[in-house]
RNA sequence: CGCGGGGUGGAGCAGUGGUAGCUCGUCUGGCUCAUAACCAGAAGGUUGCAGGUUCGAAUCCUGCCCCCGCAACCA
């Protein structure tokens, strides 16, 4: 298994109904940073992201815009992708769930589940508040009515579905669970999918009928029926590295490691693995699931008016510090707050006055000695192999966040460093001494730079190319606006 | 008895059994190499409440109180 030292990594694909907000773009930086930290240590990576276009939603989304769901779906997707590019993540592929190579994939993923006795249809027929646009049960109604619609008929749907036997799986998840105990981070949240395992699973619906929903992926062999979106979406992760065609590419990748929010816990953790239990397939690595970001303690919304757009970030911040304060925020798996006053806040003390003028003050002395005082190949052929243990741990709890603390601890050590020996009195009374001192000061900094590089990769060239050439760079202006 | 998250110095958060830490802010002093930055020191907490387990609890158990999501622009 160690043979290969290869990573593969994902962020879930966004649903495009709306445009990205600020936890797209940290989880698309998450799983980038991630990515860049195993290509440092040698191995090959694969990231992949992209875009969930089919259902219901997307559909009335489409018609209300005056569009074909393709074309809508398309639009949105190029958000995405401008997303993506502005926070310079890397990534390898680009999957659209309405790409012809998805749509096939899906449709075999689907036929193999089928073969192995794990679809089957049956009449699906609930009580329905169109209000809610949810389903109901009796016990949430009163007088035959939704509590909060009492003036709307509860409608009864009635139609012919197929359905997942998710419930065949309890036992092998179960089993999967206790043999993967890392499978889930954070650790409470694997703990709330085993408990929602051991409850119970009830079978899902896994299509609706094409005429009332007809944007979607075609079942095998029954065009009058297309998937629910989610058992489509799931499929990207295996779509994307040419399942079922390349089986030879998808050997190499697979498994995955995923990224998502708690909101898609379920479906992430149990759902989908059920799903590729089904098909005969490996489950995935492991799945880092994330906390909710909230603005100024509410969820964002965009009639609170309280939306952090992150293109707006990467205008007013840059890309390098968007992607540091996008990690920074909270911490991993909890949720969290934030606003542009403490992005601000943060800004100005991580990366303005911790970093950028350390930099600036670390240069401006170097410039006065005409040596060079340290050797970069010898720091990086160093670096590679050194203290990679305590950050693999880390990445191991998915707690970049904790790695961002270990860089600032030192940018704290060389600014006590510089106050202590005060090179700029040496300089007039001990040139060697000067020599000495900035030799070490030069050499951390250097190290800091090649620290940095997964979170801030420009910023982190910019560094080693500064102090190589000894010249001086405003990395972050500091903001004084409010 | 719906589900879940959370209550730690002024603010935001770490910390899952062993002297309560970090960042921001505040106050005092220092420094001038630097982006009005940086350094040192200080003030500030009975860790929501009440019990319990333990030699020892923010951390484990029980009960209670309060806040926030689950109704979307979904991660």
């Amino acid at each position: 298994m160690t043979k290969n030292k290869r990573k593969y990594f994902t962020t879930t694909l966004p649903y495009v109904n709306a445009r990205p907000h600020i936890a797209h773009a940290r989880e698309f930086v998450q799983a980038d940073v991630f990515s860049r930290f195993y290509q440092e240590m040698g191995f090959d990576t694969f990231l992949n992201t992209g875009t969930d276009e089919h259902g219901l939603k997307i559909f009335r989304k489409a018609q209300e815009e005056g569009l074909d769901a393709r074309e809508y779906g398309k639009i949105q997707a190029q958000h995405f992708i401008d997303l993506a590019e502005q926070l310079n993540m890397k990534y390898d592929a680009f999957i659209r769930t309405a790409d012809e190579k998805h749509v096939k994939a899906a449709q075999e993923f689907w036929k193999r589940c089928d073969e192995n006795g794990c679809i089957y249809k049956k009449a699906y027929k609930i009580k329905y508040c169109v209000g809610c646009e949810l389903e109901k049960t009796d016990s949430e109604l009163v007088d035959g009515h939704c509590p909060d619609h009492p003036n709307q008929e509860i409608e009864i749907i009635d139609e012919e579905n197929y359905f997942f036997k998710f419930s065949a799986f309890q036992e092998k998840l179960l089993d999967f669970y206790k043999k993967n105990p890392d499978f889930v981070k954070p650790e409470k949240r694997f703990r709330e999918i085993i408990s929602f395992v051991e409850n119970s699973l009830e079978d899902f619906s896994i299509s609706r009928v094409k005429n009332k929903m007809p944007w979607g992926v075609e079942v095998p062999n029954d065009p009058e029926q297309v998937m629910y979106v989610w058992f489509d979406a799931l499929v990207n992760y295996i779509s994307t590295i040419n399942w079922p065609q390349d089986e030879e590419n998808f050997k190499k990748w697979w498994p995955v490691v995923q990224f998502c929010g708690k909101d898609n816990l379920r479906q992430q953790t149990a759902m989908w693995q059920a799903m590729l239990m089904a098909a005969s397939l490996p489950t995935s690595e492991m799945v880092f699931v994330n906390g909710f970001v909230t603005v100024d303690g509410q969820k964002m919304s965009k009639s609170i008016g309280n939306v952090i757009d992150p293109m707006e970030m990467i205008e007013k911040f840059g890309t390098d510090a968007t992607r540091y304060l996008l990690v920074s925020i909270g911490s991993f798996g909890e949720d969290s707050d934030t606003s542009w006053e403490k992005l601000i806040e943060k800004y100005n003390a991580d990366l303005a006055n911790g970093i950028g003028n350390l930099v600036s003050r670390i240069v401006t002395l170097y410039q006065k000695t005409d040596k060079k005082l340290f050797n970069e190949e010898e720091i990086s052929s160093r670096m590679a192999g050194s203290s990679k243990g305590e950050i693999v741990k880390l990445l191991e709890e998915g707690k970049l966040e904790n790695i961002l603390v270990s860089i600032k601890i030192r940018i704290a050590y060389l600014d006590g460093k510089i106050e202590e020996r005060k090179p700029w009195e040496l300089i007039k009374t001990d040139i060697e001494l000067f020599e000495e001192e900035m030799a070490e000061l030069v050499k951390v900094l250097f190290e800091i730079a090649l620290m940095i590089k997964p979170f801030m990769p420009k910023t982190s060239e910019k560094i080693q190319k500064s102090l190589i050439n000894k010249e001086k760079i405003n990395l972050f202006p500091r903001f004084l606006e409010k």
